[in-house]
DNA sequence: TGAAATCCTTATCTTTTGTTAACGTTTTCA
DNA sequence: TGAAAACGTTAACAAAAGATAAGGATTTCA
């Protein structure tokens, strides 16, 4: 996808938080970069500070932690999203996990550096002050009912869930880092799914 | 305790988001309201919309759902913490549990409405802004750390943790809550408590 | 293209958790 | 103050999940 195109996306995947009229466009637009992951490359690793916040406009990407040297997988995101080692990035902290590409992938990238200065910019400030409000307070709503689930279901139903609300998932990503996912083991994941299958 | 000293307290607490100066601190007091809870009242209701979103100068609530008839604690807060139906303060959605006092409580308060007057209000607009951002961002750290413990820890390390890192909890909230906060029933919380006493 | 890596399933065994119920203690509140 | 409610523990059994290993299919990539 070209630049142009990439930036179209962009424009149209964060129209749900905060739209620009041309005049801010052509100012904002400046402080964006763009990136490319081969399938496998990291984007982020643990112990580093994550320095930007991204769109994706093509591909997918895993999150995962090393837990006694096994890896564990905990979100996904996919084209059309936004990405970043959020809590990191927010507090210039070294990251705990890290962010693979799952398959080729491309990136709309914010810097931190950039973003502070839009925060400082008296045509772009309230604006961006608000979009990062609006996308923290998506996120936020994501969690929420994230660990609810955690909290009042059981792994069979957190499964019957994801499998009626992103059958496609199963399509994209393997089995084994949906389990994780799920808060579970692959074996476990394999059993439930036979178990629901009967049923 | 008094007005004055409730502000004063509240307005301690949110120096680690925003901080105002005197004269700012005269036009944004008036937004406030204030209120509170007697023991085992509900701040909030399955089916109604929040309309505030609030700081807790004095008491401890705790949030749960109802499932199948039973109510499953999925969190708490406490003095000097904000509490909100976050999600739908946010949305304006019908709240999907509860919110209750364990204790007197008492509140300073802002409604959404109060909120949106703020945020057009051109004195008050971009601090407003930048606090409703650093509040979100603050709890999506909480959030991607308690879904990172669902992930990567058992029940019983998340007990341990728990019993490191916030031994008093246990002296003020009943045990059974606290298990629903952990993801396992009380049984199994009062077991592992035997189990890791006994090593 | 062919060896290596990845992936899913299945089996076996162990460990943990859920469920239900009972019991004694403590707390609540009319 | 006294009956009722709330709370934590324990027991017994069932259900589910974890750990490990093996086997076969598919994919990857040099």
């Amino acid at each position: 996808m070209d630049k142009q195109a990439q930036l179209e996306a962009f424009r149209k995947g964060i129209a749900q938080f905060v739209t620009f009229n041309d005049a801010e466009w052509e100012i904002f637009t400046p402080y964006l970069s763009f990136s490319n992951l081969s399938k496998k490359e990291h984007f982020a690793v643990e112990g580093k500070v994550c320095d930007y916040m991204c769109f994706i406009t093509r591909g997918a990407v895993r999150y995962y932690h090393i837990k006694d040297g096994q890896e564990i997988t905990g979100y996904f995101s996919f084209e059309n999203e936004l990405m970043s080692a959020y809590k990191s990035f927010l507090k210039r902290t070294p990251n705990t996990n890290y962010i693979q590409a799952l398959e080729e992938t491309e990136l709309v990238m914010i810097s931190h550096q950039n973003l502070q200065q839009m925060l400082n910019h008296p045509l772009l400030a309230l604006k961006i002050e608000r979009f990062g409000r609006l996308i923290a307070e998506y996120y936020i709503c994501c969690y929420e009912d994230r660990v609810t689930a955690f909290i009042t279901q059981s792994p069979e139903e957190r499964y019957v869930i994801l499998e009626k609300t992103a059958k496609d998932i199963f399509q994209r990503i393997p089995q084994h880092f949906i389990a994780n996912f799920l808060g579970i083991t692959p074996v476990s994941l394999s059993r439930i799914r036979k178990r629901t299958l009967l049923q």
